[in-house]
DNA sequence: ATCGATGCAAACTGTTTGCATATTT
DNA sequence: AAATATGCAAACAGTTTGCATCGAT
């Protein structure tokens, strides 16, 4: 899962022109924003790896990642967006927090929600996206994007013996 | 949309057996707990109406409705729990805030989610179970519930001019 | 040198909780 | 009378923001 410098974006899926610093870096360009350590750092950090991640987890992996470099948490909030608006991160909303995965050049896909370890499995379909624009010109809605999130127990979860991680979840 | 008493609960989709006092009363007992002016009040509040509403917003219709009797943010949260767990509202997460729904005698559906004025729209898809279902499945993944949100933007939008309702929406 | 970015701490939002008091059974 | 519910205010978690300072251009 894990791969030392952030060098293969096609990640298996799809091609992408350039890695997520330099789309990053044109982002910013096109903003009139400046590439900074922190923002470099960040970026570098949070593409090393596809996985689910939060602000807090984030704070803590670039405090691991970068040696010296401390970045704060308002810094991380404040680049998150970015990243969001740059088209570079995905942000949804799972029991409350905020939760960001990977978006350039990635594919378009659902998540199964372990209610017990917490897990997301990615699964794609592509009949659902075709309901979902059926149901949607049927109501004349423009759709720009759609998020589903099927919750229940994993495989692993449903061997062990039933504990939660947290009392009432948001699914 | 709006009527008067709480008394049909059918709501044209499905038949309940009792109405929803008479359900949250039972599941009270059911875990010794007690039936109590407050809890009354906010059932009777949240099931005058089929809508979408938010803890705060149930604080301020409850202030209005009930004369003389307010109830408090607290037991408003409180109570939002117990509605839950009973199996009368259903809760997801919108935007950062919980935001709750008839789920009592109510069919599952989904949702259209209009960025701009925030409005949800439902609608029913048998085929949508059907795939959730099998995907599941190929996971050995036991599901409990599932929730889809199209974003996008209304009809009625569409037409007006494009003026955010807040900048950064999660969806 | 200029103007944006950062860090810090304080502010905020939505929600939860401890405790003394009020209510239901 | 016993035990649960309520209201209040304080505590919380996650996130945002004002401001002085730092750093990229």
């Amino acid at each position: 899962m894990s791969q030392e410098a952030s060098q293969d974006f096609s990640l298996g899926k799809v091609q992408v022109a350039s890695s997520p610093q330099e789309r990053f870096d044109e982002y910013l360009q096109s903003k009139g924003k400046r590439t900074t350590q922190q923002r470099r750092a960040l970026v570098e950090c949070v593409f090393e790896e596809h996985d689910h991640f939060d602000a807090d987890e984030l704070l803590e992996m670039i405090s691991r990642h970068a040696e010296g470099a401390g970045v704060s948490r308002a810094t991380v909030y404040r680049t998150l967006d970015e990243l969001v608006e740059a088209g570079l991160l995905r942000k949804m909303d799972l029991g409350g927090r905020a939760v960001y995965e990977h978006d350039y050049g990635y594919p378009q896909h659902d998540h199964l929600y372990c209610q017990l370890c917490r897990k997301l499995i990615e699964f794609r379909s592509e009949e659902l996206m075709a309901i979902r624009d059926a149901v949607a010109a049927k109501h004349s809605f423009r759709v720009t994007g759609h998020r589903l999130i099927v919750s229940g127990v994993c495989e692993e979860c449903s061997h062990k013996r039933h504990r939660r991680h947290s009392p009432l979840d948001l699914i």
